[in-house]
DNA sequence: ACAGGTTGGTTAACACTGTTTACTCGACCG
DNA sequence: CGGTCGAGTAAACAGTGTTAACCAACCTGT
């Protein structure tokens, strides 16, 4: 049995490899240049050997979006691992921040998982952003949620012609997180409250995404303050003021 | 001189159907099928021609995207001249509708131009975007500012780290307004107003974004419900509370 | 222990791509 | 009319994704 595992584990070391050369080669030189027989020079094979590993090249980045994932979550866990368990304001914090300077360091990865033009009926594609780490964000929410010192919109807050997906979406997320092993009062995540979630979200990304990709209209001495402000915008909405300079 | 303005004219013809079947190929079949030999198939020429109008691609699908912001600001504006010119607040709003709407309907234009990672220091490629509708955005929004109607935040509201950058902000807006000849009164954009602009335009892109990109992390119904949710709010913030239904 | 299949890999080839070079051929100009 | 210029072409080079045929190891079943 030692030689069947020993020859998985040969492959699934080549497999590594693989997406690691394709990973240094869009971090450096862009995503034309993650090329397979790029890749496989890196390797020492030859390109069409690649195709014992993937089915094509469109095959390999698709999973190289998942490592990005991957990543990435790893990325934000390893920041939130250094902020006390019960200091939730701060774990919230570090975690918008570990996403926006995860993002503007990794401009290419960005691009490749959170802005790249998908069919709207792709739900597979749709779901690997918010599958690896959409659950990291909520969990942790959650958790500030769950301390009930917050003051949280009203459902009245919520537009009429929203109520229906918001009562989706609530129960998409205390689905997410009974399944994550986080209990949370459901009567603490109102409609109000997930939609000031998902405004939240719309937020962070927008300006994470403005950023990343040169669309503010003027170049900023101090590009973390203009974050910071939208950061405190955002926490001000729960009733958190903590800390404001 | 006529024959050496037919002649002009009959390059200018063709250049304007190569970048017509570049954006044609775009569109159709991504940006990775905007090819030279593609477009010149399509013409009926051979691809080295094409190097008699762009120095590279690379060069061509620069020309590219000032082309869709060409049409993009001439799309807005068709939109707009259905409105009427005093109808204010109207106009912002189809403003704001009509870019999520050619966002959404031209979904690779929008990467190309709106999401491609950008060098920081690479100022031309930053300035396309602004340049040709950032000015109409703000055109439109300086003129219902200019009514005077407008409960606008105070300069206390934007944090001091931001301060040096907003004053700078503020001065090339009202600049780019005495360009276009609109004269606004200069107290009435200060530097809370700069501000508040300024997360307008990050909470609009924002939000296009995320749903051109499919990053909404619930399959909505009524995605335009959303939309004018946050549409909403920004107008309200403006103390302009029109027409909530 | 040996035949047989599986598996990771190679080589050769096809149809593409961007780009350069050398060359036409026709229209313009003096 | 001779000369120049410029749009376009043909040929070529290097590099791409992908497929087909083949090869040499390895694993397995008898």
């Amino acid at each position: 049995m030692t030689q069947a595992t020993r020859r998985d584990r040969g492959r699934a070391e080549t497999d590594r490899e693989i997406r690691q050369q394709a990973r240094a080669l869009l971090v450096n030189d862009g995503p034309q240049a993650v090329t397979l027989r790029a890749i496989a020079r890196e390797l020492g094979i030859t390109a069409p050997a690649l195709y014992r590993y993937y089915s094509s090249r469109e095959d390999l980045i698709h999973h190289l979006r998942l490592d990005v994932c991957n990543d990435l979550a790893a990325d934000l866990e390893r920041g939130l691992a250094e902020v006390a368990a019960d200091a939730h304001l701060a774990r919230v914090l570090t975690l918008c921040r570990g996403f926006r300077t995860w993002a503007l360091a990794h401009p290419q990865e960005f691009a490749l998982v959170f802005a790249t033009p998908v069919a709207h009926d792709d739900e597979d594609a749709r779901s690997v952003a918010r599958g690896s780490f959409g659950r990291i964000f909520l969990v942790v929410a959650a958790r500030v949620l769950a301390t009930g010192t917050l003051s949280l919109p009203a459902d009245s807050t919520v537009p009429v012609a929203l109520l229906g997906d918001m009562t989706a979406f609530r129960a998409e997320l205390l689905a997410m997180l009974a399944e994550s092993g986080v209990d949370l009062p459901p009567e603490l995540l109102g409609l109000g409250t997930a939609h000031l979630l998902l405004q939240c979200w719309v937020r962070l990304y927008g300006q994470v995404a403005l950023e990343v990709f040169g669309q503010v209209p003027i170049v900023m001495t101090d590009p973390e303050a203009l974050f910071e402000s939208v950061l405190a915008d955002l926490t001000g909405q729960f009733g958190l003021t903590a800390g404001r300079p």
